[in-house]
DNA sequence: TCAGAGTGCGCC
DNA sequence: AAACGGCGCACGCTGA
């Protein structure tokens, strides 16, 4: 596992554990303004041999697309903190070496950084120690406030007066400023030693990988940054199409509802903006809808899918109710869109965030592209660049292959080492007969029972899920049946359940779960058995696509653009004729990246080659 | 009028 | 002890 820890500084930072038990005695709070190229030049040199940096940059705002940096701030151990006025120094050629050099770049979400030199023509390379995903990653499930100023108290226990940071960076700069910008990056730095530190502690502590996983974050953060930058392109001519269509079908949907239910749908349309948007009876609110059904002797707890799918047969409207839903749920997410178009480049630039999700995953928003419905007539919205072709690829049964790599079920195991059809395997075997006389159907139950009662999913849910998500009428007793013998089948699943649950619920039970590369999430309080179970599968999964990120970054260039990771998905936009190369090394990165964590268990990877999202 | 908890649902 | 997990978003509704 050599190629494991390109980006692990472990070692080196074992070494500067121990060597500075006490990291703000290191910590110098003298700052010089160099506003000259001839200054810049007589004052970087004792900075370019020194092997961390703390980086931080003061801009004109907070959009890397308009706004502009201000100051860049190199501080480095036992140094004034140099703060780099980039309106008065017009050749930076030796703050780009310095900033493209070897050296740790320790900041606190550098992304930001990363982002706003980048637009500017100032590359910033790694290796990074980032002190907000640092401090993320030790406290991940947790609820803790990972402000510059907030480690700085809990590390250092220095108050932070963070009032100069929300202040203009354009015009003229008091010494006030200054100086607060210099602190940022010296304090940034020295955040570096004690954050470490606890990593370790925590790693030993958990038996877990805390600072290989802080560094696996910090090295994330060219690749974050680049999908934050590149966005993605939305065809206005398609889109108004795709909304139009959605519209029609939504408003049909809403008569036959209304139809059903012996109501007249008024399509009026009010001047009034307070008016509500459906008149009559709204699909959209439950009250409403649960007075009416139990007028009509129909008498509900809620209006959900999942409720309404189990009693669709005892009204006619309830079909359209669904109907609506669905249609009115896709219009919305369409409608949310074209508000974050950004002005100056276009496309929708979404919010990635590497550590706000629990379990690891990336989660992104405004808008939340990852939640954009697979109907093909919205994913073709998403364009690329003319002479370029997008590229996706995904993790085919990532987490059922997690799940046989952490189970160790010996059916699951073979199943996968030997090329089989994992959910025809399943199909077959519950319902005892040969895998060739497995159907369509019966293949996609062994599917739904799968990736259910992999997490524990009762019976009942299952009967429930397997006619939501895969069209499929299961009676109670069937699915009781199948649920029981699952579990007899899978004898390491059921063991891994039985063991956890021990584990969960003795008197001093665990309060964290832990990823195969040795991620942890905690809990504040007793977890609950499915969230617990789940942690480590659906971790271990953020944990190889951003193993595989880490690797691609050298790939991304100006014809090669990152576009967005969707859990066990990456999709990249790239110049039509480099296409068919990238997406083979994508590929290779992306298996190369998974196949360590889970061996025996192999991996595979779909990739498709098209002009949309849509893959077509 | 508006913040906020609740409901429901898209994706993986 | 609980009954698949992880997100973000839009909407109807409520209470101040």
């Amino acid at each position: 596992m050599s190629d494991f820890d390109c980006y692990d500084n472990t070692l080196a930072y074992q070494s500067a554990c121990k060597a500075h038990p006490h990291p703000p005695s290191r910590l110098n709070l003298d700052w010089r303004y160099i506003t000259s190229t001839h200054q810049l030049e007589a004052e970087i040199d004792p900075y370019r041999t020194r092997k961390v940096l703390g980086i931080d940059t003061e801009t004109t705002g907070l959009d890397p697309h308009q706004d502009q940096v201000r100051l860049v701030q190199i501080a480095t151990a036992g140094m004034p903190t140099l703060v780099i006025d980039l309106w008065k120094v017009d050749e930076i050629h030796a703050l780009k070496t310095l900033l493209t050099s070897p050296a740790l770049k320790v900041g606190h979400t550098l992304k930001f950084d990363w982002q706003m030199l980048a637009t500017s023509g100032i590359p910033l390379h790694g290796p990074f120690f980032d002190a907000y995903l640092a401090h993320k990653a030790l406290n991940a499930g947790l609820k803790v406030k990972s402000s510059l100023a907030a480690i700085v108290q809990e590390c250092l226990g220095v108050e932070l007066d963070k009032s100069a940071q929300r202040s203009r960076f354009a015009g003229h700069l008091s010494d006030e400023q200054l100086q607060y910008a210099a602190w940022d990056a010296a304090y940034s730095l020295a955040l570096r030693q004690p954050l470490a530190q606890r990593l370790q502690q925590a790693s030993a502590q958990f038996t877990a990988r805390f600072l290989h996983i802080a560094n696996l974050e910090s090295a994330c953060i060219p690749a974050t940054a680049l999908m934050e930058l590149n966005g993605m392109a939305l065809d206005p001519d398609r889109f108004e199409q795709a909304v139009t269509t959605f519209q029609h079908q939504k408003q049909a949907a809403l008569t036959q509802f209304h139809q059903a239910l012996g109501l007249e749908t008024q399509t009026q349309i009010s001047l009034l903006p307070s008016e509500p948007k459906v008149f009559g009876l709204n699909p959209g609110s439950s009250q409403q809808v649960l007075k009416a059904l139990a007028e009509q002797g129909l008498t509900l707890k809620a209006t959900d899918q999942r409720t309404i799918i189990r009693v669709v047969d005892r009204h006619p409207a309830l079909p359209h109710l669904l109907e609506w839903r669905h249609q009115a749920k896709v219009l919305d997410t369409l409608n949310s869109l074209p508000r974050h178009r950004h002005p100056l480049t276009q496309r929708l630039h979404p919010q990635v965030r590497q550590v706000s999700a629990r379990s690891g995953r990336f989660s992104c928003r405004n808008p939340a592209l990852q939640t954009v419905p697979h109907d093909s007539a919205i994913r073709r919205c998403f364009v690329v660049r003319p002479g370029h072709r997008l590229i996706k690829a995904d993790y085919s049964q990532i987490e059922l292959r997690i799940a046989a790599k952490i189970t160790q079920d010996p059916l699951l195991v073979k199943a996968y080492r030997t090329g089989q059809d994992v959910h025809r395997m399943t199909a077959a075997l519950l319902l005892d007969m040969a895998q060739t006389q497995v159907t369509r159907e019966q293949r996609r139950l062994g599917k739904a029972i799968n990736f259910g009662l992999i997490y524990g999913m009762s019976a009942a849910r299952l009967q429930l899920e397997a006619q939501l998500q895969y069209g499929l009428i299961l009676s109670h007793k069937d699915a009781l049946a199948l649920h029981k013998r699952y579990f007899q089948r899978f004898t390491g699943v059921a063991q891994w359940h039985r063991q956890g649950k021990r584990q969960l619920y003795r008197h001093d039970g665990l309060r964290h779960a832990k990823t195969l590369l040795g991620r942890v999430r905690q809990w504040a309080d007793k977890p609950d058995f499915a969230e617990w179970i789940n942690a480590p599968v659906q971790g271990t999964c953020a944990d190889m696509i951003k193993r595989a990120l880490v690797a691609l970054v050298p790939h991304l260039n100006a014809d090669v653009h990152l576009l967005i990771v969707v859990h066990d998905e990456i999709v990249l936009e790239v110049r039509q004729d480099l296409a068919p190369d990238i997406a083979q090394t994508l590929t290779q990165v992306m298996i190369a990246a998974a196949q360590p964590l889970i061996a025996p268990i192999p991996i595979e990877v779909d990739t498709q080659i098209g002009h949309s999202w849509a893959g077509d």
